[in-house]
DNA sequence: TGTGGACAGCAG
DNA sequence: TGCTGTCCACAT
């Protein structure tokens, strides 16, 4: 028998093992019907058994000996058990943001190892213990010993988990299923879902929306009921009601019988957030978070599925939730940089819930208040609908904004890290025992350990990054981890004179100490939210006033509402301004608009200072005036001007290796082939490098990068799936690896 | 020589 | 993961 056609099929995504495509020949009456993304059922292994797998590639031509080849038993249409247009939407992926159809469907795919941490199993016995005991000398007498561990442990105990037996007393399944046949053990199996929050009833009344909000809701509604699909972008100042805004368009969708993914940045998920949404919807809500097990995000993704509940909220991965019957995604704070993936697929939450959308018939909301330029370009050129929310909802005034030039102060003499405006009003607050944040832009900037002699950085001996300082002279890498101890000499010239440059948040807290000795300081970073529930500790602490000053990193300004807080202080404004990517500007403004937003959220007026080298700057100026439309459009003068994304698009194409020498091969080969490629089709793209990468070596591995610009995305996915193919069929590339990055967040 | 249990290793 | 072939202990 001879076939035309073959597939790839992945069988188990679930276990390590089975973690490769295996060929199987595709019978003429399937060659319609078997194409990429479609479940099959396929004989498996020696006994041929049953199982289902995914088409992940089709070929002409067999990989292995043809007689070990078997056919697909049959294509299973309308699978119900995943919806397929998941299983699409994977295949979609992989083809715009590049990698392979494995890695797609692990991101898609609810993780099915969990199935064992769901079911809780438990050994009962199925006789009696006089029974047991006889079975016990019969089987010691045999010399079984596994038998005998189990019959023992029946004696102790009477109800056993399972997990204990197979892993503690090391006992098989075959011979558990022994014991079951022969009816001397039952293995209950009971279902227990995680549910991370209490039940509870829905339980309070839907605000009253002012005018601004309900003319949005209406816009909305109208359009979803007319059956046309948008998406819609609602740029809502901090404090303007956008969450309200989003909970009466969900209860709209969800009365009609549809479900809702709702998308929050993992460092916005927190209770109070989730509680108001528990608050209004009641059980019919589930969250996600990434301190979940396996097992607890799997039963969310059964619950879902089961249309046991209505909405879902969670970071980036709450994406895949298979809802039988979608109506709505809504990405809050769209803006937010962890919104990209940061493995392959390198996607875009953005781009695919509005492919999802597209595939399910639903809809999509985008809201920030510092909109992305993408989708805010979008927003003014019609592609998306723009809706804006300008002022608070709560009357609560806009706080007032000072500028510090730090220059200024370093001529009057101040070298303290406070300018003496910001020094002033910490008093003053301290004096009314009102609560103040402090700001750094930046863990990691900071704290690098230099020899004034010559020089030298302390580098980690694994990545191309300098060594962070820590407390106890420890000095970390925060790429891999790794750790030294501080030297007291440095390693280069021997020189005494080595020490910790830059301004990190232990040293704020350290300074902040010593200039209000009485002041009560938490510091929130990377080091004190190591533990399960130091975020939330911290975070609580200071809001039940159990500090004065609240220093930290990013951290600390997103969507946290400390009524007592009427000052933040910008430590220094500009340090994510060299970050020397081009949407560095970008970040800083929204970081500053959000840190801004924080200052007298309630009935106290706030007060903002700004510390900066470049008070002219019009990220400074423009998130001091907050005055979004002035960002947006400066900004958008200088991507226009470097071809940067939104006006125009950039791939990555990051090459990896072991070997040094092999990776500048490699990238090097690759540049030339795609040089030519570019030729040959006639296309106007840009190419920037061969170079190293900005971070050259992480984790003793080398990464080689080109950058290659191009005003139109198809283009770049037509070279993205040129280099795919010429690396897999060149054969020049064992040990490097290739992937791509479509309009990077991230410095490479 | 037969039988059942334990266990390694493989699956297209 | 689920299954089979294989080896071993013990019974006959």
């Amino acid at each position: 028998m001879s076939y035309q056609k073959y597939a790839d099929i992945i069988i188990d995504i679930s276990h390590e093992n089975l973690d490769k495509t295996y060929q199987y020949a595709v019978p003429e009456e399937f060659l319609s019907s078997a194409v990429i993304g479609a479940p099959v059922e396929v004989p498996f292994g020696l006994g041929n058994r049953r199982i289902k797998g995914y088409i992940v590639g089709l070929s002409d031509e067999p990989k292995i000996n043809v007689e070990k080849i078997k056919p697909i038993h049959r294509v299973i249409v309308n699978d119900p058990v995943i919806e397929s247009h998941l299983i699409y939407l994977a295949y979609w992926m992989k083809e715009t943001f590049g990698g392979t159809m494995i890695d797609a469907l692990k991101t898609v795919i609810p993780v099915k190892k969990a199935v064992k941490i769901k079911e809780k199993r438990r050994i009962v016995p199925a006789v009696s213990g006089n029974e047991i005991q006889k079975l016990y000398l019969e089987q010691k007498k045999k010399n079984n010993a596994a038998r005998v561990r189990l019959l023992d442990a029946l004696l102790k105990g009477q109800v056993l988990d399972y997990t204990d037996v197979t892993e503690g007393l090391n006992i098989g399944r075959t011979v558990l299923k022994w014991f079951e046949e022969n009816g001397i053990i039952r293995i209950e199996r009971e279902l227990v879902y995680r549910n991370p929050f209490s039940r509870q009833k829905a339980q309070k009344e839907p605000v009253i929306l002012n005018e601004k909000q309900q003319f949005i809701v209406n816009q909305i509604i109208n359009d979803y009921n007319n059956g046309k699909r948008h998406t819609y972008l609602i740029h809502g100042v901090t404090g303007s009601g956008k969450t309200e805004v989003y909970m009466e368009v969900i209860s709209k969708v969800i009365a009609s019988g549809k479900q809702v993914i709702v998308l929050i940045p993992e460092i916005a998920l927190t209770y109070q957030t989730v509680n108001r949404f528990y608050e209004r919807f009641g059980d019919r809500v589930s969250i996600l978070n990434s301190r979940m097990s396996d097992g607890e995000r799997y039963d969310q993704s059964l619950r879902a599925r089961n249309g046991e509940i209505d909405i879902i909220i969670g970071p980036r991965s709450a994406l895949f939730t298979p809802f039988k019957n979608l109506g709505l995604i809504i990405i809050d704070e769209e803006h937010e940089g962890s919104y990209k993936s940061e493995i392959t697929p390198k996607y875009h939450a953005v781009e695919v819930a509005k492919k999802r959308a597209e595939l399910t018939g639903a809809f999509v909301i985008l809201g920030s208040a510092t909109p992305s330029l993408e989708s805010y370009m979008k927003g003014l050129s019609g592609e998306y609908k723009l809706f804006t929310l300008d002022k608070r909802a709560k009357e609560a005034t806009l706080p007032k904004v000072w500028i510090v030039d730090l220059r200024e102060e370093l001529k009057q003499k101040n070298r303290s890290i406070f300018s003496r405006k910001l020094k002033e009003l910490m008093e003053d607050r301290l004096k009314k025992n009102e609560q103040i944040m402090l700001f750094i832009n930046r863990r990691g900037y900071s704290g690098f350990v230099s020899c004034r002699s010559c020089g030298h950085v302390i580098k980690c001996n694994h990545c191309d990054i300098a060594l962070t300082s820590h407390i106890h002279g420890k000095l970390i890498c925060h790429y891999c981890g790794y750790e030294e101890r501080m030297p007291a000499l440095c390693p280069m010239c021997g020189s005494r004179y080595i020490a910790t440059f830059g301004t990190g948040t232990q040293k704020v807290e350290e300074m902040v100490k010593k200039e209000f000795p009485k002041a009560r300081v938490l510091r929130m970073d990377m080091d004190t939210t190591k533990g399960k529930n130091g975020y939330q500790e911290i975070l609580s602490a200071f809001s039940n006033h159990q500090a004065d000053i609240l220093v930290g990193t990013q951290m600390i300004v997103k969507g946290h509402d400390f009524p007592l807080v009427t000052l933040v202080g910008i430590i220094a404004a500009d340090l994510s301004l060299y970050a020397g990517d081009f949407r560095a500007g970008e970040r800083t403004f929204q970081l500053l608009s959000q840190a801004a937003g924080r200052a007298g959220r309630d009935t106290i007026p706030g007060e903002v200072v700004i510390q900066t080298y470049h008070p002219e700057h019009y990220t400074v100026t423009a998130a001091a005036e907050g005055n979004y439309r002035k960002f947006y459009e400066q900004e958008m003068l200088y991507r226009q001007l470097l071809n940067y994304p939104p006006a125009a698009h950039i791939l990555l194409v990051l090459v990896t290796a072991k070997d040094e020498g092999l990776a500048d091969r490699a990238i090097a080969v690759i540049g030339e082939a795609l040089k030519e490629h570019i030729r040959t089709k006639d296309f106007k793209s840009n190419i920037i490098g061969p170079a190293p990468a900005s971070i050259s070596k992480a984790m003793d591995i080398y990464r080689r990068v080109i950058y290659i610009k191009d005003g139109n995305y198809d283009v770049l996915i037509e070279l993205k799936n040129y280099l795919e193919e010429y690396f897999k069929e060149s054969g020049l590339f064992t040990g490097c690896s290739l992937q791509f990055d479509f309009d990077p967040m991230n410095v490479y």
